[in-house]
RNA sequence: GGAAGGUUAGCAUAACUGGUAAUGCAGCAGUCUUGAAAACUGCCGUACGUGUAACAGCGUUUGCAGGUUCGAAUCCUGCACCUUCCGCCA
């Protein structure tokens, strides 16, 4: 969430970035401030008011040393009043603290000045493109049919076991899925990323810090008995890793990667977009994460980019790269890049992955913070970023390397999987 | 799931017949020293809010949340976590 002292500072310069996302609600911005101003209002009554029941109680405590108890007891009586004049003051600063806190968590995170405008993935600007469309031969096929013609994957199984959205790998599917797992965690551990292995669960605080909640309570699978949530991705236990945490500078950055499974019930999807692997309830992503020195959190983001970038290449896939528009961002980000793969045989672009910089709403909602160097405690940035989703990436890459003989896997993959190609 | 004991500052320990958190180590500054260590002297305890140009100051903070009380680390209730034991178990 964005810090009141931020929004106070700068006020006009929230409202005018907040437009560019597209946020209809600006008078929350004024609502806020006015909440804040009474907060601080009534807490300084609160304080005064404790301050002297607090010297009150010494007094009669002293008093009573002496053995004047006559004189504590008179005491007791003047305190009384104060007492009871404390309680409502409590109560309404109670009160204030909530609504205020209620309303700025329902302001999303400022989108940086690199944002481009625009309302809808239309108006998302393409930074750049990179490999090559495949010419797919006149028997081409999309994914789905490949995977039954060569038993990668059975959809309708998994329809038995669980429901529509839970695939089951087998034979070579399920040693390719596994491969590219292991592929990507090599990768990104190699370029330093500390691998770990989270909890697939987490907790109402975790979910609330990295912004699932309240935002996209319906997008999560709830364990009720427990009150816990599958996690959507790995980005929520990973980044909460930090939460209530005060690290040293010399311990940036801190960067982290996990395979996770992402559980996400995608309430309202429906049709093509869902068809085979497009769209699942349940499935893999490594996930990269980064917590950072606000002044570097940028210049991590473009090396966050292009260390996605690189690992796509290694596969040969053809793909792109958008700068999204205020109106298709995430409630939490400042700025995102997506990744979208060419699907050959579908023929449309498929989201891979998704890189972004949060600034500092999501560590001051965890509490995430480093000392500097005049040991002032100030926000960390979090950024995070797929690297990468697997199923999409399985349908490009059955999809775009399919011939008459078979499907020829890139070589980058071969000693991982042991093979080299499918038929 | 059941029982007992525990949780105090970066770490370690006190206060627990209710009176406003004591001490050691660590940290910071200095004396001494070619330099360092040791010794000695002084300072500082965390975090949040408020406040300030920056300090200072003020309020809160003994795992968390309540309760009793003029006053709670201390008494009461609930919860979390840790240790040990019992039960269950891959």
């Amino acid at each position: 969430m964005l810090q009141v002292a931020f929004i106070r500072q700068q006020t006009e310069l929230v409202k005018e970035r907040l437009a560019v996302k597209n946020f209809k609600e600006l008078q929350l911005v004024d609502e806020i401030i006015s909440l804040d101003d009474e907060r601080k209002k009534l807490q300084l009554e609160w304080e005064n008011t404790q301050s002297k029941l607090n010297a009150s109680a010494k007094e009669i405590g002293a008093l009573k040393a002496k053995g004047q108890n006559d004189e504590a007891e008179t005491k007791k009586q003047e305190v009384a009043t104060l007492k009871s004049s404390l309680q409502p003051i409590a109560d309404r600063l109670a009160a204030v603290e909530q609504q205020l806190n209620d309303t700025i968590v329902r302001l999303p995170n400022l989108p940086s000045a690199k944002v481009p405008k625009g309302k809808t993935p239309e108006d998302n600007v393409t930074v750049r493109e990179g490999g090559k469309k495949p010419s797919l031969h006149n028997g081409a096929v999309p994914h789905w049919d490949l995977a039954k013609k060569y038993n990668l994957i059975d959809f309708e199984l998994g329809n038995k076991i669980t429901g529509s959205g839970f695939p089951v790998y087998i034979g070579k599917g399920a040693k390719l899925q596994r491969a590219l797992i292991q592929y990507f965690l090599d990768y990104n551990t190699a370029a330093g990323y500390l691998e770990v292995m989270p909890p697939h669960m987490v907790n109402e605080a975790s979910a609330f810090g990295t912004g699932q909640l309240p935002d996209k309570e319906g997008q999560m699978y709830f364990v009720t008995e427990d009150k816990f949530y599958m996690i959507p991705t790995a980005e929520v236990p990973v980044t909460n890793i930090y939460r209530d945490e005060l690290i040293k500078e010399t311990d940036l950055p801190v960067k982290m990667t996990a395979y996770t499974p992402c559980f996400r019930r995608e309430a309202g999807s429906y049709g093509k977009d869902v068809r085979g692997l497009n769209r699942l309830h349940q499935f893999d992503k490594v996930e990269i994460v980064q917590l950072v020195h606000p002044d570097k959190s940028y210049e991590v983001l473009e090396e966050m980019v292009n260390h996605v970038e690189k690992l796509l290449q290694s596969l040969n896939l053809p793909y792109r790269i958008l700068n999204l528009c205020g109106g298709d961002m995430g409630f939490a980000s400042a700025q995102t890049y997506d990744f979208e793969v060419f699907s050959a045989a579908q023929e449309k672009w498929l989201e891979v992955s998704s890189v972004s910089n949060f600034e500092a709403y999501q560590t001051n909602r965890l509490k995430a913070r480093f000392k500097d160097s005049n040991g002032k405690n100030q926000m960390l940035h979090s950024l995070n970023g797929s690297s990468l989703a697997l199923p999409r990436i399985l349908a490009c890459l059955l999809e775009n390397n399919q011939a008459e003989t078979g499907i020829q896997l890139p070589a980058v993959l071969h000693s991982y999987v042991g093979y080299t190609s499918i038929s």
